[in-house]
RNA sequence: GGCCCGAUGGCGGAGUGGUGACGCAGCGGAUUGCAAAUCCGUGUACGCCGGUUCGAUUCCGGCUCGGGCCUCCA
């Protein structure tokens, strides 16, 4: 235990690595620099409020390596070729499936839902990666790469390129998974020599046409969804970075096999990233949400609710990224309220701000408070503590204002809320099923402020109980004066 | 079937071998024409059975329940 944190020494920071299973002291490949993967999203759907807590993860995780002063070099990549959609080797494309179902071209598709995830991405205040990695633009990149790894370990099938997996050691390490069989819910492809091999190149059959394919030593068809994330972390990054992300799931098999192909083409037993972190799921009371499982949550159906996205932030933050959160509207909404007593709270700050001058030695209460942050930061990001240490931040009325809202800063540069430019105003998003206008509301206060000063409470009330029927909820002695009432 | 994880108050969710975070809701107070908003204050918990220990919610074992992965999925 630490009895005595020093004050002034930053604490090193701890990250869980899912290979080890511990959490590990983090240290840089490249001195100063911090280069991180994150899988990101397929884009033949909308992404769901659960798919985007792997992206407010990794960005926390990016905010705390620049927090800490490293250099971050993040890719997060965009997968427009098509996956299968059915069991096995044998489906349909997804992306070929949706272009057929909307009988739009399949790059259309895949542009549609990309721009709707970096529309996501951007009301999350998830900040830009440096390099956005699109799938498509690496294909002549995974088929050298291919060709570079097929002697030693692959071999051909009729549906394509398959990895061998025991031509590698240690296969599925960091699944912790015994290689071998395991009944399995679908068939085996015919002819794989171990039940974990997977494509590296999948065919196009015989007789069929794709909008996506391309001529390949192996036929014409397209890249195994495993390969473009070998190929593009090693052609941005460099082989080994410092960090790999992604969502639970995706340590069992996706990491693997990129694992695998990474020691077949580095030619090291080295995993390509050292470090693999995965957030766990945000779930729904039936269990965790899916794509596949028909409707599922998005963040513009929040917004369409009045629910700010940075509420769905903040509940993110309110749990560790490696605990299942449970989605609930009411958890939802408590995030959404205790957003708003926050931004008054910083309101509150920005006020006493203007009358103070900056004073002198830090006061021993706020170091105490820096050291608590990168405490809890430090340690595997536990966000958590950190919200309620920033809400008593907000609280000592005693401590000088600039000293505050100097650590109030740096907090918000790792939570990410946007706490130093959101206003309340921000937060009063219209519920898409509002009847009324922002300036019909107005006036109407208008005219209750006039009953009530004349003391003709009726009409005042008259006026109060239409607003409450229109979903407006009256605030009279707080200078916002209204508010949406939220309806789920 | 195989592998893995979890179980904390009304809901969500931290943390800890011994003074039971925190948020939302609730309750009390201030405020208000009455409310609302806001501010202040406040109660309730550690799945079950054993074990280790002076002491366990925290460590170990078993049980029950829930969930994940094994098919694309964050």
């Amino acid at each position: 235990m630490n009895e005595t944190p020093d004050n002034s020494a930053p604490a090193p920071l701890k990250l869980f690595n899912s290979l080890t299973r511990t959490p590990e002291i983090f240290t840089p490949v490249h001195e100063g620099e911090a280069r991180v993967y994150t899988c990101g999203p397929t884009v033949y759907n909308y992404p769901h409020i659960g798919n985007m807590r792997a992206y407010v993860f990794a960005d926390l995780l990016g905010r705390t390596l620049s927090w800490k002063g490293y250099k971050l070099i993040h890719v997060i990549n965009i997968t427009d070729v098509g996956h299968l959609t059915d069991d096995g080797d044998a489906g349909e494309d997804k992306l070929e499936k949706a272009a057929a179902e909307r009988a739009q071209s399949i790059w259309d598709i895949a542009k549609h839902y990309t721009e709707a995830y970096w529309d996501d991405i951007k009301a999350l205040n998830i900040r830009q990666p440096a390099h956005w990695s699109i799938a498509t633009d690496y294909v002549p990149q995974m088929i050298d790469y291919a060709k570079a790894i097929a002697d030693k370990h692959c071999y051909e099938l009729p549906g394509g390129l398959y990895f061998d997996v025991s031509t590698v050691a240690d296969y599925g390490r960091l699944a912790r998974a015994t290689t071998e069989d395991g009944e399995g819910r679908i068939d085996a492809v015919e002819g794989k020599r171990n039940a974990a091999d997977f494509a590296i190149w999948r065919k196009t059959p015989e007789g069929e046409s794709r909008q996506m394919e391309w001529d390949s030593p192996w036929g014409k068809g397209a890249p195994g969804w495993h390969l473009e994330c070998s190929v593009m972390s090693e052609a941005l990054l460099g082989l080994p970075f410092d960090i790999h992300t992604g969502g639970i799931d995706h340590r069992e098999i996706h990491h693997p096999n990129e694992i695998a192909q990474n020691q077949a083409h580095s030619g090291c037993d080295h995993s390509g990233a050292r470090i693999w972190m995965h957030n766990n799921f945000l779930i729904d009371r039936a269990g965790k949400m899916s794509k596949s499982a028909g409707e599922f949550l998005r963040l513009q159906l929040l917004i369409d609710k009045g629910i700010h996205p940075l509420a769905y932030r903040l509940m993110c933050l309110q749990a560790h990224y490696r605990s299942e959160l449970e989605f609930s509207w009411d958890n939802l909404i408590a995030a959404l309220t205790r957003l708003k007593r926050i931004v008054m709270g910083v309101e509150r700050l920005k006020e006493r701000l203007k009358a103070t001058q900056d004073s002198k030695p830090p006061h021993p209460k706020i170091t105490e408070m820096r050291a608590q942050l990168d405490s809890a930061i430090s340690n595997d990001l536990n966000s958590p503590p950190v919200i309620p240490l920033l809400e008593d931040l907000l609280s000592l009325k005693k401590i000088d204002p600039v000293q505050r809202m100097n650590l109030l800063q740096e907090i918000d540069q790792l939570l990410g809320l946007n706490l130093q430019t959101l206003t309340r105003t921000d937060l009063r998003l219209p519920p898409k099923s509002a009847s009324i206008s922002e300036t019909e509301i107005e006036d109407k206060l208008d005219l209750r402020q006039q009953a009530k000063a004349a003391k003709d409470f009726v009409a005042a009330d008259a006026i109060r109980d239409e607003l409450t029927a229109q979903g407006v909820e009256l605030m009279d002695g707080d200078p916002l004066r209204w508010e949406w009432s939220i309806k789920i």
